[in-house]
Formats: structure tokens, C-alpha cells, sequence
DNA sequence: TGGGCCCGCGCC
DNA sequence: AAAGGGCGCGGGCCCA
């Protein structure tokens, strides 16, 4: 290709490049200021003009980042930033932050853009300003088309409700038509409605920090997570015995449902069905009424003691037994998929695999190349922190200044002990309201009544079914027709008691959700800016070397250098040359305390990481 | 036979 | 020791 021509620059003269699918084999990319058709290439020499395109580090438009980044990826292309319409478009649907600008840009033409005043005049809250941050925001290379200074520190989401009282949709956008002309159209609908969403630069940092998540869980499955096979086998041996061959239990789960068995006089029972292990359990005279492992444990039989043991090998073989390596474990790599901002509050979720619940028993098979290291970091009390700064309590944020927060709590007098300060602080946030984690939420409010005003306001938002925001404007869905049958039901002059209690206690239960999604999701805000951070700072760490050589097990663009290769809501690794891995921790850190001034400003809340250089994830903890 | 539900439990 | 929020997954089981 002889001359390449580019889109128009965007926010801050960053250039946007809309790329669809045109036709069977056939891509189109299209600068979606003027509509114009820049180039048309076989999907095939797509890469190769992406590539040479990123010299000018355009943010890429396209409707699912899973339809061209792992192909860019395999053909040994990275790109740095990325517009997800699908995702963007999620987010703007349900966003109270967009409410009004979604109304009003309906039914217009897409391409007639607004500007902050119109939004003014339409009614929408302006943007309070946030903490000043001059001087202390460092070339955010992932955002700097993005954030705009001050708005992303707006006033709290919960501060005022402009939207209290008015009806709200709660469907989800379709996803955008195939054709370039309708994904233009999309992309210029949804800028219309960040312009006149009166706090622009809050959801233009959302969805770039979204987008950026798309681009790396896409990395993360290229990259895959490196894994011993034979470490694996050596746990599943010496916990289970051999493997059995075909559909039989290990030697050692046989022993085990032998004792059972005999202990309980009942020679058929079958221990993995829970309806006929607990019949038996009962006719046994046990008085149980679940066959949790909590219940069992408090139950004195000789049958428990090999019951539990039989539930945890159980649980071992079927989750990460010999059948999950056969399914996800291929050439020493481990490939989840990940779902960026799969569940409701934006936390990411996978879909096979489990990658988010790799029990502790199976860590030891996480391990690095020869050669190599893993950098594994996790932020600590990321929720609490995540708290203090939503709420500016500046009481809540000096009790993790330089230490552990549950610490700060005990020297700060609040409670007795870090183990009571950890119950209190998980009881304001995820709505406790008895046991000893009820019972200690009383002295955590009145030390941090800001803190606690903001989940106590969360949470009477949620038992009225509406929505609450994040702090950089995604909103929690509604509740759906079932609970709004219930409360309407209770509302009625006939109501029984019953009636009553069901309501009140269905609304208590989205309260509780709401209470945890503003903190849940903020902090995967957070973590997720943190990863992007991230992203750019391991880029420049391994520039330079030679990015081509021969393919390894983690593929050519990520072969030598370091790159991610696991994400668990407040926790990252990265997979590194051991000679960089120093340079590495150091940039995992920085990268926090960057996400930390992104989202929080000059706000002197610190957010502390755990960070180790291992050569086993087993070594980490 | 497959879908959908519940249960139990792994992770944060 | 369990409690409060969020998930995914596998097994049993019921039903069409």
C-alpha cells in the first residue's frame, strides 16, 4: 500500500478509525467525521494495514472487540486503544449519568453532535468540578483523548438523583447492525449522547477503560496462562491416587464412600446426590437440613470426618480433575475466555475454564518459563479504599495511609481487633445485618459516616427499585417485573402480612445488591484502569528488544517480553523475562497509583499493593 | 435427550 | 464459625 490515509482526529486530536466487516472476506475502514471510505482490504491484509495505521495511534471504532483483536493478535498486531461499540453501548443504555441525553438525542440525526451548553440547556446536572489535579497526572497514554481534567471526580453519583421520579429503560441496546454505514451511525449516536450527557469526560473515561478491558482479555487468552500439566498431575495424584481409567472414581474417593457408608449403615448411598445423602443422613438421627460443609461440621458421626474428606476430592476432580486439563490445557498454556464487565456491577466474569475460581490446590501448576518470572499482585483492601474515596471520608482514607486499613481501624480505636474491623467493614459494605459482623456495622458508622452514608443511601435507593451509579457512571440495573409485582402487591390497601414481609424483604435484597454494586463496581473501575495502566507501561518496558522470534508457546507478540496473563477482580500477574521482573513490580505499582489519581484526583486515598516476584502462583500468598 | 432448576462450593 | 454482595461450574434430578 502506497499511501495511507487516516481519519479525522477526535478529543484532543486523537485520530478515530471506524472498522466493519464489508461483505464475505472484506473489511472497510471508515474516518467517521465525514463518512468517507478510507480503504477496503481483504480481511486477510487487514493486520498488516493496522499495523502500519497505529503509527499514528488512532482509537479504533468497532462494534466487538472479540471480532478483530484475536485475529490482529494471531497475525502479531497489537493495538493501544479501542472504541467497543457493544460495550459502550450497554453501558449508555442503562447509565443514569445519560438518561436525559439518551431522550434527547433520540429520534434526530445521528450526526448533529452537541456541545456541553446544549446539555446545559436540556437540564442536565453540570459537572462539579473535582479535586484539583494539576500536576500530578502523568502522560495517561491510554486516556489522554479521554479524561478530561476534573470530571471524572464529579460529586459523588449518589449526591444528587436529577433522575428520581422518572421512568427508565432498562433494555439493553441491540447490538449494532454489520453494514459500515449503521456502525458509523452507532459511533456517532453514541458520542451525541456522552456530549450531552453533561458529564462527558466521566463516561468517555468509562468506556475507554472498558474498551481498553476488551483489548486485554482478548491478550490474556492469546497469551494464555502458563501451566505445568505435570505439576497439576502430581496434585491430582497425591490427593487422589492414580487416575482412574474411564468413567470410575479414584481409588482414594472409594475408600473414603466405603467409610461413609459403613458409618452410616446405608451400603447404597449414593454421596453425590445431595437428596439421598441427606435422606440417609437424617434416618441416621442426624438433625441436619443441608449437606453444606458448614452443617456437616457441626454434626458428631464417625461418617462426617470421611464425608467431608469425599466432598473435597469430589469437588477437586470434577472442577480441576484430569478432564479440565484434557479441556483447557494444551502446549503449556491455560486459555480462559474472559467476559470484560460480564456481570451486572462490571466485573469481568469467563465463560469455561473457571479462571476466576482456581482453587488454592491447583496454584502450584501456575508457573513461570524457564527463564521467566511471574510478577503476582493484588491490591490490598481494595473495597474499603474504593469506599473512602467515593465518599471522600477522609477519616476512612487515613486509616489505610501507609498501612493495612483493618490495622488503621484498631489504631484508630474502632474496634478491637483486624479480624473485627475486616467483619465490620464487609458488613457495611455488603448490607449485614446480624451475626457478629451485624453487630460491629454500628461502630464502623459512627467513625465514618460519610462512608456509611453513601452505602446506607445505595442501599434505600435499591429498596425503592432505582438505580444506582458507579463513579464513572455505569448504573445499576432495575429489579425486574416479579419484585415490582410484590412491592405494588404490598402497597395495596388489602394487603396481608405476608404480602408485607415478602415485599419488605425482596426490597431489603435488592438494597443489599445496590449497597455492594456502587463500591463492587467502582472498584472494578478501578482495577480495570489499573490493567490498562498497566498494559502501557509493560509495552515500553520490552520495546526495543526484538519483538519477532521464533514463535513460542505464547505466540509471537508476546514472546520476551512482559505481558499479562491473569486477572482476578483486585489481583493481576504478569508473566516476564526474569531480568525485567523488578522493572516490572515497579510498574505494576506505579500503575495502581496511577488508576488510583485517574479515578480519585488528589483525594489522599492510597491504594497499596501486595506485589511478589515467584516463580509459582503456589509461592505467592 | 436436552433444558432448566437446585444445591454445593471454589474464587473475589 | 458464619454472615452479608458478586460470580461459574458440575452433578443430580425433574420434566417435556
Amino acid at each position: 500500500m502506497a499511501r495511507v490515509s487516516v481519519g479525522g482526529p477526535g478529543e484532543n486530536g486523537v485520530v478515530r478509525i471506524v472498522i466493519a466487516g464489508d461483505g464475505p472476506g472484506w473489511a472497510t475502514l471508515i474516518d467517521p467525521d465525514t463518512g468517507a471510505r478510507l480503504h477496503t482490504v481483504r480481511r486477510a491484509e487487514l493486520p498488516a494495514l493496522v499495523s502500519k495505521l497505529e503509527g499514528q495511534r488512532p482509537r479504533w471504532v468497532w462494534h466487538d472487540t472479540r471480532e478483530w483483536a484475536p485475529g490482529f493478535l494471531a497475525a502479531g498486531v497489537r493495538v493501544e486503544r479501542a472504541h467497543d461499540l457493544r460495550l459502550a453501548g450497554a453501558i449508555l443504555e442503562a447509565s443514569d449519568v445519560a438518561a436525559e441525553a439518551r431522550r434527547a438525542v433520540e429520534g434526530r440525526p445521528p450526526w448533529l453532535r452537541r456541545g456541553p451548553a446544549e446539555a446545559a440547556a436540556l437540564g442536565v446536572a453540570d459537572d462539579v468540578p473535582g479535586p484539583d489535579r494539576s500536576g500530578s497526572v502523568p502522560a495517561a497514554t491510554l486516556f489522554d483523548d479521554w479524561a478530561t481534567a476534573g470530571d471524572a471526580t464529579a460529586a459523588h453519583p449518589l449526591a444528587a438523583d436529577p433522575m428520581a421520579g422518572h421512568p427508565v429503560a432498562d433494555e439493553v441496546v441491540g447490538s449494532a447492525a454489520e453494514s459500515p454505514d449503521a456502525l458509523v451511525a452507532e459511533y456517532r449516536r453514541q458520542c451525541a449522547v456522552i456530549d450531552a450527557s453533561g458529564q462527558p469526560g466521566r463516561l468517555r473515561l468509562l468506556l475507554a477503560a472498558e474498551s481498553a478491558g476488551a483489548l486485554i482479555a482478548c491478550e490474556l487468552t492469546a497469551a494464555g496462562v502458563p501451566w505445568s500439566a505435570d505439576e497439576h498431575r502430581r496434585v491430582l495424584e497425591g490427593e487422589l491416587g492414580s487416575r482412574p481409567f474411564g468413567f470410575g472414581k479414584p481409588a482414594r474417593m472409594l475408600e473414603l464412600a466405603g467409610e461413609v457408608r459403613a458409618a452410616l449403615e446405608a451400603p447404597r448411598v449414593n454421596l453425590d446426590s445431595q437428596a439421598d445423602l441427606l435422606r440417609t443422613l437424617r434416618a441416621a438421627g442426624l438433625a441436619v437440613d443441608s449437606t453444606s460443609k458448614w452443617a456437616l461440621r457441626r454434626l458428631d458421626h464417625p461418617a462426617i470426618r470421611p464425608l467431608l474428606e469425599y466432598k473435597r476430592l469430589a469437588r477437586l476432580l470434577s472442577a480441576n480433575g484430569w478432564a479440565w486439563l484434557d479441556e483447557w490445557v494444551a502446549d503449556g498454556r491455560f486459555r480462559p475466555e474472559y467476559v470484560p464487565a460480564g456481570t451486572a456491577s462490571g466485573r469481568w466474569a469467563t465463560s469455561g475454564g473457571g479462571a476466576l475460581q482456581l482453587p488454592k490446590q491447583v496454584r502450584r501448576a501456575l508457573v513461570a518459563d524457564p527463564g521467566w518470572r511471574l510478577v503476582v499482585a493484588d491490591a490490598a483492601q481494595l473495597e474499603p479504599r474504593v469506599l473512602a474515596g467515593l465518599a471522600h471520608d477522609t477519616a476512612m482514607a487515613a486509616a489505610g495511609r501507609g498501612r493495612d486499613v483493618y490495622a488503621g481501624l484498631v489504631d484508630a480505636g474502632v474496634v478491637g481487633s483486624r479480624d473485627e474491623a475486616k467483619y465490620a467493614v464487609l458488613g457495611a459494605i455488603y448490607g449485614a445485618t446480624s451475626g457478629e459482623s451485624g453487630r460491629l456495622v454500628p461502630r464502623l458508622a459512627r467513625a465514618y459516616p460519610r462512608a456509611m452514608a453513601l452505602v446506607d443511601r445505595a442501599a434505600a435507593d435499591g429498596e425503592r427499585g432505582r438505580r444506582v451509579t458507579t463513579l464513572l457512571g455505569r448504573s445499576s440495573p432495575v429489579p425486574g417485573a416479579d419484585w415490582r409485582a410484590l412491592q405494588a402487591r404490598a402497597s395495596q390497601p388489602d394487603a396481608s402480612s405476608a404480602d408485607e414481609r415478602r415485599a419488605r424483604s425482596a426490597a431489603r435484597e435488592w438494597g443489599r445488591f445496590t449497597r455492594n454494586f456502587v463500591v463492587q463496581g467502582s472498584a472494578a473501575e478501578w482495577a480495570v484502569c489499573w490493567m490498562a495502566a498497566l498494559r502501557g507501561r509493560l509495552a515500553t518496558i520490552g520495546a526495543g528488544r526484538p519483538a519477532t522470534t521464533p514463535a513460542g508457546a505464547s505466540g509471537p507478540v508476546f514472546a520476551r517480553v512482559p505481558h499479562l496473563v491473569y486477572f482476578l477482580h483486585d489481583e493481576v500477574i504478569v508473566h516476564t523475562p526474569a531480568e525485567h521482573a523488578h522493572t516490572v513490580a515497579d510498574a505494576v505499582r506505579a500503575s495502581a497509583a496511577e488508576a488510583g489519581r485517574i479515578l480519585f484526583g488528589t483525594f489522599p486515598v492510597e491504594f497499596p499493593l501486595d506485589a511478589r516476584i515467584v516463580e509459582s502462583y503456589a509461592d505467592a500468598d
